[in-house]
DNA sequence: TGTACATCAGTGAACGCGCGTTCACTGATGTAC
DNA sequence: TGTACATCAGTGAACGCGCGTTCACTGATGTAC
């Protein structure tokens, strides 16, 4: 167990990372201080060493959370290819990303208790939509030089809504004729 | 205070409506025993003459949240005249409905904690969820007979995220921004 | 380069607190005769 | 209709438990000389 500064920055990093995918796995009350501590292999009382108070790392995963997912509403590709709004639309409504909320969008994981947080988690949620509605117009542009803002909007609200209810239905042929019918008409209303 | 069988029952439903509400406002963990019992202006020992445990509750109120809210994908008003499409969809996204989500849509409430929940509330919610788009489909088709279910589920979907953006963004102009752009887009989508 | 010392990341026992749950009790209700 | 009795809705103290948080301590790290 290394004690050094660099060591102190790893563990911080850890702990911010596993918090901010259990947050979006299973929301933000979910996580005890002990069990984190735990999953990053240390003892709880180290915790606050990296936090004032759990609120406060509350805080800190929230922003890592949106900051960094990787089904993401970037303009560019890893590979740094202008990325395209159907493929986009198809990527984040996959089932791998349904099945993924640990790695997957914070917005569309968090939508539902966003506006119950702390106010700096909440207007960390509100910055990285707002940048999202900005990749996706983008995006959308590109494909429809004609669309609206109001096309965003819509656009962003099915997204986020049909991910939200595939992952909530119980029944798997539901939930996934969600993800396909949205697809299909939000690529078609952009092509048309 | 009663203890007749009237007394009980009345308990029991004001018990379940207070939970119901509060599980729409603020999710299923957020309401103690305790705190609910004194709201229906009762003690927390009494609590378990009417639910076998805290998961016994959750799934009686949830399933009485899905069942019963004020902003309802009903085909028909309350005077009985079938609803219009257009009216259900500026109801659904009035800001009204965004601000009280202790009577508002269950299904746009608990989306995003349906997944996490028991099999039967969320077997609840995924029954409602299917009568919702049941109504939807009938109301669209009345607006617009060429109408597929890839369309009533890109609205379900629209409207289920657009109301759980416009909750969870701190800024009030995009709240309000989001619900105005996705009902005039879904109206117009209908119209043709 | 070596030594002495301060710092502080991490440990693990302990804290107060609120939670869901239990239980002995009270007294009004409903029933039997 | 009146009386005796069983039932049970509701009370409130008490329970074990897990939570977030505190704290005295350890020992490796980083610094001063």
């Amino acid at each position: 167990m290394g004690h050094s500064r660099d060591d102190k920055a790893a563990s911080h990093d850890r702990i911010v990372r596993i918090a901010a995918a259990r947050f979006r796995e299973s929301g933000v009350d979910s996580l005890g201080v002990a069990e984190l501590m735990q999953e990053a292999g240390l003892t709880h009382g180290g915790f606050y060493r990296h936090f004032a108070s759990r609120d406060d790392l509350v805080a800190e995963a929230v922003e890592m959370a949106l900051g960094h997912s990787r089904v993401q509403t970037t303009t560019t590709r890893p590979d740094g290819a202008p990325r395209d709004y159907a493929e986009f639309v198809a990527t984040y409504l996959d089932p791998a990303h349904r099945d993924d909320p640990a790695n997957g969008c914070a917005v569309a994981a968090l939508a539902g208790e966003a506006g119950r947080l702390d106010e700096r988690p909440r207007a960390a949620f509100t910055r990285q939509f707002k940048s999202n509605l900005d990749n996706a117009a983008t995006m959308l542009r590109a494909t429809d030089p004609d669309a609206t803002r109001a096309d965003v909007l819509l656009a962003a609200s099915a997204l986020v809504g049909a991910v939200a209810l595939s992952r909530a239905v119980s029944d798997p042929a539901l939930s996934d004729e969600i993800l396909a019918a949205v697809r299909a008409r939000l690529v078609a209303l952009a092509d048309g």
